[in-house]
DNA sequence: TCCATAGTAAACCGATCTGTATACTCACTC
DNA sequence: GAGTGAGTATACAGATCGGTTTACTATGGA
C-alpha cells in the first residue's frame, strides 16, 4: 500500500468520465453524503436507469436483482462487479434522484425574484417534476416505508432530503418573514409533503396546485412586511 | 344452498363473540367495503396481530407467511386455512387498521361541540394516536408505496381511508365555513397528511401539533362567521 | 504484443418465498 | 359415540431471492 502513484490514475480516469453529465454541482454535492462510490461504467448506468425505474413503479422489495439485470441488458456478473450489492443499487437510485430534483429546482429558484415568489416556486417545480416523474408519489416517502432500518445506508439520504426541503423552506421563510421563519418554513414543509402524498394517492386532483394555494394564504397572512 | 337454518347459526356465533370488542358501529361500518370474511377463531386473530406488527414495523414484502405465522404461535396450515393467501391478511390488516382509527376518532369528535374545535380534534386524535402506535407513520401511505397494482384489494381500503379522511374535513369545514368548504377541506388535508408524513420521517418534533397549529391559522383566517 | 477493463453466458449456492399435502390430536356438541 | 371445527406437526412443491463462481470475449491503450 505505497507505491500508488493515483497522480497518474486520476488523470486517466477524469478523461475518461468526458460523457458524464455532472451538473455543475453549485447547490447540488449533498446527493447523499459522500461522492458516488461506483464508477458509472455503461453497463453500471443501465443498471441505475432500469433499477431506478423498477423501484419507484413496484417497491424495492418486490424487485429483484434478477431482473434488474434484466431489464438493463447486463449479467448479474457486471450487476455486482460495479455496485456489489443490491442495497448499494438503492443508494445510488434514491441519491440519484435527489441529486435530480435539486438540478431540477435550482433554475425555478433562481427565476423568481421575491421572497414570497421563491416560496411558491418550489411548489411549481414540485407539480412540474410530479407530473412528469412522480405518479406515484414521492420516492423518499416510498423509500421510507419500506426500509425500516435507520442504520441501513439509504436511510440517510431519505432523511437527509427531507431535512434539505425543510431548511430550505425555513431559509426562504427567514427571508419573507423573519420573526415566525420557522414556524413557517414548517408549516409551508407539512403542506409540501401533504402535497405530494395526497399526489401520489390521487386523492383530489391537483394537490400539488392546491398546496401551493395554501402557501399563498400563509404568506398573505400577516406577512410582516416592512412595517410600512 | 337451501337447508341452512342461518337463524340458529346466527345465534351461536354471535354468542361466541362476546369478547368482540365492536365499537358499536355507528360511524364505521365502512371498513374495507364488505364484512369480514375471514372467521376469527383464536388462531386468527393472533395472525393477524401478529401480521399487523410485523407488516408494520418491517414492511409487507420483507415478511413473510412464515414468519407471520411463527410469530402468531399457529402453523401455516392454521394460516391458510383461515386467510387462503397472504394477500387476504393484507387486506384484513389495512382494514383493521382504518377500523381502529375510526373508533378512536370518534369520541373525540363527539367531545368537540364547536365546527371549528371539532376540526382541531381531528388533529389531537391523530397526535394521539400517532404517538402511541404509530411510529413510523401512517400504515395507509406506507402500504400504498409497497402495493403499485390498483387492482389489489387492498389498493381500495387505502385510496377508501383517504378519501373518508377527505370526506370528513370537507363536512367538518362546510360547517364551519360552507362558501369554502371544498378549498378549505383539502387544506386541512394536506396539513394533516403533510402532519402524519413529517411525524413517521421525524423531520421536525411535534409535526402533528404544528399542522394543528396550520390548521387553527386557516380556521382563524376569513371564517365567514355568521355574516355578522 | 501484452494487459487491464468491461463485458457476456450460464451454472450454481443456500436461503426464503407463497402455497399445498398428509396425518394426527383435542374439545365440544348433537 | 359419531361428527365437526380448530388446531398441531411436518414434509414438500416450484419459484425466486441475493450473491458467487468459472470460463470466455471484445476493446483499447502502453
Amino acid at each position: 500500500m505505497s507505491e500508488n502513484e493515483d497522480g497518474n490514475e486520476k488523470e486517466k480516469e477524469k478523461e475518461k468520465e468526458k460523457e458524464n453529465e455532472n451538473v455543475g454541482g453549485s447547490a447540488g454535492e449533498a446527493g447523499g453524503g459522500g461522492p458516488r462510490r461506483v464508477s458509472m461504467t455503461p453497463g453500471a448506468r443501465r443498471v441505475l436507469e432500469a433499477a431506478g425505474r423498477l423501484f419507484y413503479e413496484r417497491g424495492i422489495h418486490a424487485v429483484g436483482v434478477d431482473l434488474i439485470a434484466a431489464e438493463a441488458g447486463v449479467t448479474k456478473k457486471t450487476l455486482y462487479d460495479r455496485f456489489g450489492a443490491k442495497e448499494q443499487i438503492v443508494v445510488e437510485y434514491l441519491a440519484d434522484r435527489d441529486e435530480r430534483w435539486r438540478a431540477f429546482l435550482a433554475p425555478y429558484l433562481e427565476r423568481a425574484r421575491t421572497p414570497r415568489s421563491r416560496i411558491l416556486a418550489v411548489f411549481d417545480a414540485s407539480r412540474d417534476w410530479a407530473e412528469r416523474s412522480l405518479p406515484r408519489g414521492c420516492s423518499m416517502i416510498n423509500a421510507h416505508a419500506e426500509i425500516s432500518d435507520p442504520a441501513h445506508p439509504a436511510y440517510a439520504v431519505i432523511t437527509g432530503q427531507k431535512v434539505w426541503m425543510l431548511a430550505l423552506f425555513t431559509d426562504l421563510a427567514r427571508s419573507h418573514a423573519p420573526r415566525r421563519a420557522t414556524s413557517l418554513g414548517r408549516t409551508l414543509m407539512l403542506l409540501h409533503e401533504g402535497g405530494l402524498v395526497a399526489y401520489g394517492m390521487g386523492v383530489f386532483p391537483g394537490a400539488i396546485d392546491h398546496a401551493r394555494q395554501g402557501a399563498e394564504l400563509l404568506l398573505r397572512d400577516a406577512p410582516h412586511p416592512p412595517t410600512t
